[in-house]
DNA sequence: ATGAAAGCGCTAACAG
DNA sequence: CTGTTAGCGCTTTCAT
């Protein structure tokens, strides 16, 4: 591995010179070394060692990333968004899977403390005890957290609340009353948010709330489709259903296929997160859009804006839209 | 921040002292010292700098991972088997999503370099000339592809060929001979793999290839309605369609649905990956199920002994299998 | 405008 | 068994 040597060699100067010219540094460089420095490094095709710079600047250019599970949709288009704007900024991801276990967390603050990362962006699961947070703010890394959270970090938010209730509301416009839910995994506030709103608003209708029609999964279709199944069997059956993730929604349309009833005639069923695929689905699926891409793309900015000390907002908000398609309307004739 | 001078001090001895310990180093040292320095390093809640310990060891423990885009379901599931064998053997992760664009990739071959990961495991897209390929290779990197490569690395490959045959067998001995093609992006050696085996088993079955019959869309569920529908609109309507991954198949599900057509009564469908939702889907999708995680696990395993320097296959094959389900199949009554 | 040298935090060879 | 010390490759003061 050729280093800052060979180049200072090859350019017959010292490293101090070749830092500068590589550095862009505003220490004045005489043209003529300058273009010899380049061409020696160009031609030896030399790259710093980003561990001795980071070393000594105490800065790695990294960020971590702490989500539950990256082959989750959800999380993976909001990676995406942080990845392009780190892209852009230069820095690099560090990714950590915890499947919300704590013990996983911890050791992924840990970790990305001894990787010296310079922000960490924090998404899914709950951050208990004091230790890691201690570490965590022991940490020279600025924090960013999507989702609602118990600790104070600067936080990109969506309405969850609110989306939750423009999905029910939708289906008690529609005439429901008897309308089922299925959540997502409970130490998830993203989850625990949206069967808040589903009560409130059932509440702020006047309907009445039957705890035999909330369950859970763990945002799986197949979760989604047990979760049906359990709920369609009630003998006061719903004639509808929102669930927390279109994943689930799928496999509750799929369910009520199975005991013979048709979507969205005998059943209504609403997403959450307007996934690409839920247009596409049999019947396309009413869902709630939630800008994942933009979550991350802003949970970034934001952390790049804390790391080089510049002024950001405490919250960011993202708003929640409607978007009702043939699941939870009455079919509209097609061409065919 | 605490160093390893902090601890030192605390448990009065020396730096080397510490860091024996810390390190389970063979070097001898007391029971007595060896407990006041674990208590020390406890106290001040040490961690020691991955940097420094790197540039000395010329070993980051980061293994950089290239891919197209982690939004992309079958990237997403590849990562993960990846993240976990990381994991257990102390590895972290940097990933790079490319977009498929040469530069990128280049891009991130250079800059995993300057991090000095220990290896890299790229899928998706092909490497193209001498240079990214050199800088690959004096990276002091071990390198895995996953999937068909120009270039001679270490690899963990799929039967996509096979695979593909497979599909078009099955709607070949369901009596269909038109079986339409809808392929995947251009430079993805496994979406011209699939193409391949469609094309060898049609030829092998005597039946004709009809070019119209062949499009392409890129991955997603919109660009495979959109393909479908195009093929749909051919005077010699295939009967059949094979889309190189599950997404698209939905969409040409959902395109047929479009035109009037049901599925499977007038248009058989089969797809490739068998991703989570395709049994949930309406109806089931037939596919060819790829093992993702198990590749990505794989590729890690066969990293990390690279790295080790122990002995490995030069590539790993993974079969593929095929799952019929309702989308090619006359409907099988259901309870419903 | 250029160079010498200190030092970032750590590991390991060498001394005792 | 323990400590001293020489780097790893880089940036940056401080001289010149």
């Amino acid at each position: 591995m050729t280093n800052i040597q060979d180049v200072a060699a090859r350019a017959q100067v010292s490293i101090a010179t070749v830092s500068r010219v590589l550095n862009r540094s505003s220490h004045k460089v005489s043209q003529e070394t300058r273009q010899r420095v380049l061409l020696a490094a160009k031609e030896l095709d030399y790259r710093p060692n980003a561990l001795a710079r980071g070393l000594h600047m105490k800065k790695s250019m990294t960020i971590g990333v702490i989500i539950p599970d990256i082959s989750n949709h959800y999380y993976a288009e909001i990676l995406r968004g942080i990845q392009d704007v780190a892209d852009k900024e230069g820095y690099n991801i560090i990714l950590q899977n915890t499947d919300r276990r704590q013990e996983r967390i911890v050791k992924s603050i840990y970790l990305l403390r001894e990787k010296i990362a310079d922000g960490i962006i924090f998404s899914g699961g709950i951050i208990h005890g004091f230790k890691p947070l201690s570490a965590l703010k022991e940490l020279r890394a600025r924090v960013v957290v999507i989702g609602r959270h118990e600790v104070n970090f600067p936080a990109v938010m969506v309405d969850n609340i609110g989306g939750a209730a423009l999905a029910v509301q939708h289906l008690i416009d529609l005439n429901h009353s008897r309308i089922g839910f299925i959540g997502g995994p409970e130490n998830s506030t993203t989850a625990s948010d949206r069967l808040m709103g589903y009560k409130s608003i059932l509440a702020q209708n006047g309907c009445p709330l039957n705890e035999k029609l909330i369950t859970r999964g763990n945002l799986t279709p197949k979760s989604g489709y047990q979760a049906a199944r359990r709920i369609l069997e009630e003998k006061e059956r719903p004639t509808a259903i929102f669930a927390a993730n279109d994943q689930m929604a799928f496999g509750a349309i799929y369910a009520a296929r199975q005991v013979g009833l048709q979507v969205p005639r005998d059943l209504a069923v609403v997403g959450f997160d307007n996934i690409p695929l839920s247009s596409y689905f049999v019947p396309p699926l009413s869902t709630i859009e939630i800008p994942m891409y933009s979550l991350g793309a802003k949970a970034m900015e934001m952390l790049t804006n804390l790391i080089s000390e510049k002024k950001i907002p405490r919250i960011k908000w993202f708003k929640t839209r409607l978007i009702p398609r043939e699941s939870s309307l009455k079919k509209v004739d097609k061409k065919g």
